[in-house]
DNA sequence: AGTCTCTATCGATGTTTAGCAATATAGAAG
DNA sequence: CTTCTATATTGCTAAACATCGATAGAGACT
């Protein structure tokens, strides 16, 4: 299949940004950057769009934006809880697009 | 070390381009993409860049752009004989890269 | 010496991306 | 029901990127 070159080249545009690279990282061991949140649970509901914009450097619109790049990857998925967005990552989906460039470039 | 961060987003940022994947790719595996070459064996010295620009839909100068790019990350290296270059992927650079972005995204 | 080929560099152009402020929307909380 | 908070959307700007044509330099080949 063909469709290999495409999702392996959605993923790595996704990451080819350093934050949000960054804050794929951030959300994958959630426990060890962000505090305990009231209304979702960091592991199995994912990180609120707020702690991030927080903790990152940038304006909310931006963080945003960065987080629906990389759910069009397929490399997190959001789940709203009351007017919170939290996004967990997709660990199948990453290990998936590891493996697609590892034998795109049959290391 | 923090270096890592920033090696693996060379390694992202140069393969995010689907241009300069799609050429590491055949480099990687010159024998099923390229013709012999007279001066130079396709393995063992790398691809010259005259046959991966008469094989990409691109011009001459933007392909001698993208070998730049994969060089600078480290990705390959190139060597010039008489007036001819060659480009061949460090497989070892390759996989330490690979190898750090997995680490990074714990997978 | 003159010409041809290959690669690199320069300069210009169009496109994509990252970013923000302002605004809209929807829910929470007084 | 008004206000506050969280997120999304819009519209804009600045920077980065991909690309090409033209040109330059270095080697090969008469």
């Amino acid at each position: 299949m063909q469709m290999v070159r495409s999702s392996t080249h959605n993923f790595l545009k996704a990451l080819s940004n350093e934050k949000r690279l960054q804050i794929l990282e951030w959300i994958l061991t959630p426990r060890d950057h962000f505090p305990e949140q009231q209304d979702g649970d960091l592991v199995e509901d994912g990180v609120c769009i707020k702690f991030i914009t927080d903790k990152i450097a940038l304006s909310q619109p931006t963080v945003t934006s960065h987080m629906a790049v990389l759910a069009a990857a397929g490399l997190v998925t959001s789940k709203q809880i009351k007017n919170w967005v939290f996004y967990k990552p997709d660990r199948s989906a990453i290990q998936a697009a590891m493996k697609s460039l590892r034998d795109g470039l049959d290391v």
